[in-house]
Order: structure tokens, then C-alpha cells, then sequence
DNA sequence: GCGAATGCGGACATTAATGTAGTTTTTGCG
DNA sequence: CGCAAAAACTACATTAATGTCCGCATTCGC
């Protein structure tokens, strides 16, 4: 449903934006610590966030990733971020895989399938990082992000 | 959200269901082909479908696949069908993948995607193999399944 | 019994997602 | 300038899903 490298960005952007006030720059390696999330692979997923103009990257010596001074936090929506690392526009439209499914003569999941996707990416479109920021505030002792559960 | 093999394992059961009335057995061979799927794969993934119960086969000469004659197309649903295959209690808990995600402690996308998971499972556990065939006899032209439409 | 047809089972191949490692380029600072 | 720190880039490793291949076991029909 979403892949891991969407999660580590949502989780990522979260981060810069609960730390949008101070000045400078976060680090790659520093992030990938407090979230949970492996530092190579953290960095690889910050990349399209660089290019699509979400955050801003510099290079050398203090340098880091932050959000781009032009996005605000109710601005950058999850679809956008999830979308900037695999392909929302390649969602399954049948549930089987048809060719010929169409709202004419449709599969028996048809219905179904078409309201959950269609809510899938309509939630996404409506959630902003400033929805992940407000959920954290709420968080009594533990803040966004938590670390990943253990994988098996 | 589903898997390939899940997919072919309903096309397949679907075929049988349809051609319950006939006496003998059908080939993997020949399902594989009128279902536009890799025949060695079908094969593969039919033996979760004997091992369940669901279907029945038969070795050697004049052998092949059957519906189990004790299962009526009723009693068969694609939770089972698709259980065989994947597993369900797999799903992922939270969207984010969070340790500490809960109702009393959700992440924004919490109250959608717990709505989205059991719709999910409850559509599945809802459609039997009759609905499947149901589907088929609307058909105007084309019988299903429907050959898959082209990977990329 | 024997041979052909068929499912069964295990090993292997391919692909995509995930994760890791190391090199190159850019930048700040002495 | 020259060094160190950081992102950017490139290549490789691992894993799981998908797909292929082949020899073995079973059964039918002669």
C-alpha cells in the first residue's frame, strides 16, 4: 500500500518541519538516528524531496537538508511526498488485473476497489505535514517519529 | 494490496466454478492458457489451493484440477482463496508503520487506514466464487477471465 | 507390465524494493 | 590555498515476489 521509502520521507519531512524554526541545516545522519531509519538509505529517499523542491539541500561544511523556504508545512501534502518516490499514477485500477473492467461492466470487486483507491488517494491529497506536526503535539510522552517496530 | 499470485489463484478458481458441470479433470496446462497466465506459475500456486482443500487433483493420465466436491462455489471466498497465497495477518497495523500507533494515540492517517484494512478484509470474506461466476454470465462478449492486460 | 501423460517438488532465474559502501563534488573555515 | 565535512552519485548486496526448468512420482490405457 505504501512502500518503505514513502514512510521514511513522511517521517523524514515531519521531522524538518517540528524543527522548522531553527536556523541552519539538519543532517542526513543525524535524522536518519532519531527516526530509525538506515542513513545511506535515508539519504538516497532525500534526494527526489531535493528535486521536486520540497526541501533544500546544501552541500559541505554546514551543511544539511531543511524545508524549502517557499513550502509551508500546510502546503506539502502526503501525496505529493509519496509521490515524489514511487508512482502514484501506477495504482492498480482493477483489483484482478483486467483489462476490460470499467464502471460499465464491472468485476464483483469493482465497486469496492474504486472507493478504496480513490479514498487512498484522496486522504493523502488532504493531509498535510502540518496534520503530521499537530499529531505529535498531542503525543503525551514520546514524539513523532517513533522508531520503526523490530522487522523479523 | 493483492499479490499476482493471489490474482491467478481467483482467475483460476473462477474458471473451475464455471465449468463445474463438466465430468474429469482440467489440465493446468489448458487453465494457464485460457487465463493468460504462466503456465509452470499456475502450477505452483494451485498446490496451496489442493493442500487447503479447495481443490482436488488428480496424477497420471486423464489428470488435472477439480473444484473439491465438497465445496460449494458459496462456501469458497476470496479470503480463503487469497489466504492460501499471502498472509492476511500480515497487514500492515499502522500506514506509518509505527510501534506505538493505537486508537487512543493515532497517527493522522490512523482512523482512515484502520477503516481501509477491514473494509478490505471484510469485502473479501464477503465474496464468494458464486459472485465471481455471477459476473461472468453478465458478460455480453467476452467470457472471464479476461486475458491480463500487457506489463510494461 | 510398460509407456505416455500429468501433477509434485525442488532448484534456479529474473526483477524490483530495500539496504550498504565507497568515491566524487561542493563548501566553510582556518 | 588546503583540509575537513557534508551532500551527491555510483555501484553493489540482500531479500522477497515472480517466473522458469527439470527430474520424480503417480496414474491411465494398451
Amino acid at each position: 500500500m505504501i512502500s518503505r521509502a514513502s514512510e521514511y520521507a513522511i517521517r523524514a519531512l515531519t521531522y524538518l518541519a517540528q524543527n522548522e524554526g531553527e536556523e541552519g541545516y539538519f543532517l542526513a545522519r543525524d535524522m536518519a538516528e532519531k527516526l530509525g531509519v538506515p542513513a545511506p538509505f535515508l539519504s538516497k529517499i532525500l534526494q527526489p524531496l531535493v528535486a521536486s523542491g520540497m526541501i533544500l539541500s546544501q552541500r559541505g561544511r554546514k551543511g544539511g537538508f531543511r524545508l524549502a523556504a517557499g513550502r509551508s508545512r500546510e502546503s506539502i501534502t502526503l501525496f505529493e511526498v509519496v509521490d515524489s518516490q514511487e508512482h502514484l499514477n501506477k495504482v492498480r485500477k482493477c483489483f484482478l488485473g483486467q483489462a476490460e473492467c470499467t464502471d460499465e461492466r464491472a468485476c464483483p470487486m469493482h465497486v469496492y476497489w474504486q472507493s478504496t483507491s480513490t479514498d487512498y488517494i484522496d486522504v493523502l491529497r488532504r493531509t498535510t505535514l502540518a496534520d503530521m506536526v499537530d499529531f505529535c503535539a498531542t503525543s503525551v510522552e514520546s514524539n513523532y517519529p517513533f522508531p520503526l517496530p523490530a522487522r523479523k
